[in-house]
DNA sequence: TAGATTGTTAATCGATTAACAATC
DNA sequence: TAGATTGTTAATCGATTAACAATC
């Protein structure tokens, strides 16, 4: 099926799930993988997942499964997942600090370059390798590294600015830590982290397990 | 309608967000509120969340919308978010050391009241008021505090296993910050947080931004 | 009253599951 | 070959959107 046709967004999800799933088995050296055995893996059936490659350029081989390697380098393209893609973040709380050392990150490509704040006591300092810039600053800076991406680690109160100051100096995707929602044109995506509301689900899912048994 | 009756996830999600969008209304003293407005503010459309609202036990006035306080109670009914929810947290990590500070948690009830590791050397440190545990200790202060919920902090290699000994002990819900899928009973559900996944999926819209324009 | 907004039923849309032919 | 597993079409299920009557 072709790249250019839009992937319904549960399918992307779990795409990415596949994506991370390859990388293991293929870093296993395990060639060969059937649908049932990733379905096993990941909570899925083996229908959904033969479905969900057709949006992939990607075939499997009756009897023996999915090639690993191949499977991770067609997901790999699909999110531009071979080259390296900087980031910025905003805030430099204790969970902007926590994702700037985060290693899982930077394994899979995903760079955390610079790091801002507004509180002057904190400007300067440094975190890993970074110095926590002047909020001021980053209109030249997303300029200059051509930046794309932008990561709020700021309070619910500063987050819907900070959002506003991003797009306006070019950033076109937003990965949201905060817990409000973040109004956008169409042409700048947001995907929302929610970590209380994650919470929150889990309470309800408990609260419903319970009242089964 | 009554709460027996399961709620689909797509709308738990929502509701969750109507949630802490009431708690910032009527903090802010709004006292009525249209359906149209907390659509405006959340992305949604008024039809959604009426429909959403109908799983509650708590109905709108015509012409006026919802009192803000009597959703927020009722949502806040159906979450338990009422009482403190005391929280166990694996992984003294960046990200577990971060989440164990992270104020929002503690803000919305949820008090993650011990940090283990299996890290001799960071056994005994402090992060916040807490010390961190010998991962041998699980056992006993899951039992003696009575202890539900786990959130998993550690790396993909060891996450399985954290939460297999979890479940061993007497937790009943998971939230998975380890990249892996984690495989449970059906009787003790997992919200898995996937943060890497969430920077594809994001990846992903912007690549289909860029086409459409 | 007229207009605004809810609650609800019906229609549409989209995603998942089932079924199965093709074939390595 | 027989059995296992894919790829695909059709059927089902579920969620969202549309439409609109009820009424404050």
């Amino acid at each position: 099926m072709k790249n250019l046709e839009k992937i319904p967004n549960p399918v992307v999800k779990r795409l990415s799930k596949y994506l991370a799933h390859m990388q293991h088995l293929s870093k296993s050296n395990l060639k060969w993988v059937p649908s049932y055995k990733i379905a096993r893996h990941l909570g899925l059936t083996s229908e959904t997942i033969r479905q969900d490659l057709k949006y992939l350029d990607f075939y499997g081989v009756k009897k023996r499964g999915y090639h690993t390697t191949g499977l991770k380098n067609s997901l790999a393209r699909l999110f531009e997942a071979n080259s390296q893609i900087d980031i910025v973040l905003i805030g430099a709380g204790n969970i902007g600090c926590a994702l700037v050392q985060h290693d899982e990150f930077r394994e899979h490509g995903f760079v955390i370059c610079e790091i801002f704040d507004s509180n002057p006591k904190k400007i300067g300092n440094k975190v890993d390798a970074l110095v926590i810039q002047d909020i001021n600053s980053l209109r030249t800076i997303i300029k200059e590294k051509n930046i794309k991406i932008g990561i709020i680690a700021v309070p619910a109160e500063t987050a819907q600015q900070v959002a506003d100051q991003l797009i306006l100096y070019g950033i076109q995707g937003l990965l949201n830590f905060s817990p409000v929602h973040i109004m956008t044109p169409k042409s700048v995506p947001v995907t929302e982290m929610r970590m209380v509301d994650s919470l929150r689900e889990l309470v309800y899912s408990m609260k419903q397990t319970r009242l089964k048994n």
